[in-house]
DNA sequence: CACCATTTGTTGAACATTCATTCAATATGG
DNA sequence: CCATATTGAATGAATGTTCAACAAATGGTG
């Protein structure tokens, strides 16, 4: 099942198109762009118009005036509606994909460093930003009832949950704690699941800010060993 | 802004009302019933509906077949489709609150027990069950881009959202903790949203009883002196 | 109790609107 | 000039809403 979605361009590949997709709107309009280009261009008016309007309310003609093209472009290039918001999906599965994947290999070899970068790049601002995090809750509200939205409607797919499942089995051996790795990994993942949900709420007293001291803390309050109690702010009221 | 949704009828009067909603399909069909039982049972229907089709596929026509009663008949108790559906939002906004403050004052004067109360709270059949699951985050999918959902959407509000940090701030004092309560209570709030989430995906590997384990373990690494680690299963592979 | 009037609830067909899709005509680049 | 991309109007299906007709309860009256 994961073999036609693991499939994804390299970061590099991918960059280069969003920013012939997003720069010039003189270039663009009216004038013709490679296939792909095109593509990612209704893509990013299709995540705007999730944001703006949620998933019911997003119709094909508002993703074509907002990428500036006529109304029947959609049907071209992607078949149907439908399949353009599987590749809307898709393109931000890949993305995040990526984008932590990233962070871990940069993190180096020590567990505690490649769990907190993890935890830090699911606030990072190229991922959780306002229009991302209202695009994503718009595919999960129709999950449920739409299985071909399933396996890629959780960003954090199986892959991602065992490593969380590993990191957390190793920093138990080397700080002897008492936790089960499995459980406590769910109650991680659910936890920064749960802030993306709050931020995307946007009620404003929760910013990416405060959502990732949150996280930390969390961090702090399972691994005290790995993550001494510092910068939070202590006992100071 | 709270004081129209704070309004709720008492458990007991709602529960009533339900029961005459479910029982005897003999007795409602065609049959007349009171103006409160009939919108129960279309609420009911529009839960049913909002479950199995997901927000953008819930049809007037299909609450009403779900209901067993003709196509005209939710615009006469309900103005319009926008109302029914902030009626069945509100609805399960009223059980949700009720429900938690039920399961806080059941639980006596131990802020540890208190606390623990509310997370088992959320777990419960009555409250936590796919259909339920379902229906909320159809919602979730909609409530940034429509003002009237807002307020509602969130089953977990700023008053619960208060308690949660008060009782960790006490705990923190009576355990001595390093924590900040407003930022802990965040993470713990949104860890059960989280839990709810993936819930309601639905991936078979996370039930009911495991999302409680993930919470529990969380309250045992966040208040060790009042959660001492025991049944999580220890260190036994 | 019988009768009728009134109110209230219910039905299902008709209507209007919105929207995805199709496609013939046109424009563009190679 | 050919292949490809793009346009925008036409089409048809889906769906929320309206409403006239009908049915059931209610209540008053003799």
């Amino acid at each position: 099942m994961l073999e036609t979605i693991t499939r994804m361009k390299t970061a590099d590949a991918r960059d280069r198109l969003l920013e012939s997709a997003r720069k010039s709107e003189s270039e663009k309009r009216g004038r013709k762009a490679s296939k792909e280009v095109r593509q990612l261009q209704l893509i990013e008016a299709t995540i705007d118009s999730l944001a703006k309007r949620g998933y019911s309310e997003t119709t094909m003609a508002d993703v074509a005036d907002g990428a500036g093209l006529s109304r029947g472009i959609v049907n071209f290039h992607f078949e149907s509606k439908e399949k353009l918001l599987i590749a809307t999906l898709q393109h931000m599965y890949d993305e995040y994909s990526t984008h932590w994947r990233n962070a871990l290999q940069k993190a180096g070899d020590d567990p505690a460093q490649q769990l907190q970068a993890l935890v830090a790049a699911d606030f990072d601002r190229s991922i959780c930003n306002k229009r991302k995090l209202a695009a994503w809750c718009a595919f999960w509200g129709e999950a449920k009832s739409r299985p071909t939205y399933q396996a890629l409607s959780s960003a954090r797919d199986a892959v991602y949950q065992t490593i969380f499942i590993d990191l957390c089995a190793t920093l138990k051996q080397s700080g002897d704690y008492a936790y089960e790795p499995q459980v406590m990994a769910l109650a991680l993942s659910a936890m920064l699941e749960g802030l993306w949900l709050r931020l995307m709420m946007g009620t404003e007293d929760t910013t990416r800010e405060t959502a990732l001291q949150s996280a930390n803390e969390f961090l702090s309050a399972a691994f005290p060993k790995h993550y001494p109690w510092k910068a939070a702010g202590a006992t100071k009221p």
